[in-house]
DNA sequence: ATTGACATGTGACACGATGTCATATATGAT
DNA sequence: ATCATATATGACATCGTGTCACATGTCAAT
């Protein structure tokens, strides 16, 4: 978490320092990333950037944890859209997401993210189902959650299936990616493996 | 790959910076591993090392690569063993590693590398899966596979049946590190999740 | 307007890591 | 014994990090 000094700047330097580290870790992954080039965009010296961050890290989280505010309130909207079916809602959020691209910048900071996923960067970018198991969000979702289609006895079970869900969903992501997929073949890709999912992947 | 004159050292020697480079591994997760140590370690000059690898990454990828090798033997005997029925040989694998850990160093190593998946790593990790489509191996592993049991129409989808296994045992492996379960619990979670992949997500 | 306490800005610096290169040494065939 | 080729070595240039002593700004109290 950046430092109280850095959310006490004014609007316009902030912004300016987040695009310029924006710059940087859209060029290069984050082990690559050198705050040097990130001061140097930004126009600020070495010694205010510590200032306002503890380390690379630090930015580095705070950026993408800021790029997924937006995706979670998408995400629950997808699921009331959907009537609380799941597969559906996650279905349509990934089409979504890859036809309505962000900006290039922004675009290759994804890339580079997601051939480089630590658990950490994994699940800042799947905050919108796991995060924190207790946390408001989370049992906002849960309740969105149709569970009359699932195949579960105990509520228990659905933090599995939401499990499932995300690690194949986030696979598919993540080979979209490193493949070079076109958004055609991804989502075929995608509803294939969902509807495998849905119905098992052994005969009944 | 380490270059030749890596491989035409005598075995000792080798062996030594092998176990000097998993030492430094074990210690911290790559990019925070240091050259310096690993040759300070095997007691050998700097200039050695690039005389044997590219860069630190290029051990670290032979190692793992090594240390993979006798599980993708191990994952066939598996499947041989159940009749080709892949969730119960993935099971019965899992069971295993958990069970019969590798030695404190070598543990460390592979608990660091989870936590710090790349996309690269987690291909090395998972290679007894894909590696490469066309290898003799995946070859070998398709063809041992149970298609009877399996919910699909064509050939085509057997590589999505894989990807999808991959992707939720992979996933139970890195949580079974990063929220340190025990082997009990996380054999359970894992057991629970394969189950809900054979039958489904949803009712039929 | 002056003071002082506290917050913020600044860049030189100590430290450590990387990859290279000129030079030294070993090896093995003729 | 000679020479070509392979290997060994460690000093060095370069770059990146995080810190710290010092400079500057802010603002409330007098």
């Amino acid at each position: 978490m950046p430092k109280q000094t850095f959310l006490n700047l004014p609007e316009q330097k902030r912004q300016n320092l987040m695009k310029a580290a924006e710059e940087e870790f859209a060029r290069v992954p984050l082990h690559e990333a050198s705050i040097a080039n990130i001061v140097k965009t930004a126009g600020i010296p070495r010694g205010s950037f510590y200032q306002y961050f503890e380390d690379k890290e630090d930015v580095y989280f705070y950026l993408l944890q800021e790029e997924t505010k937006d995706r979670k309130l998408k995400f629950i909207h997808k699921l009331k859209e959907h009537n609380g079916d799941i597969i559906d809602a996650v279905t349509d959020f990934y089409y979504e997401f890859l036809v309505e691209l962000p900006d290039e910048q922004e675009l290759d900071f994804i890339k580079n993210a997601l051939l480089n996923v630590t658990h950490k960067i994994e699940n800042a970018f799947m905050s919108m189902f796991d995060e924190n198991q207790t946390s408001e969000y989370t049992n906002e979702i849960v309740k969105l959650i149709d569970k009359g289609r699932l195949n579960i006895q105990s509520d228990k079970e659905i933090f599995h299936i939401t499990q499932i869900i995300i690690a194949v969903a986030f696979r598919n992501f993540v080979e979209k990616f490193s493949r070079e997929l076109s958004d055609k073949e991804a989502i075929e890709n995608f509803t294939i493996e969902m509807n495998l999912l849905k119905n098992g992947l052994y005969k009944t």
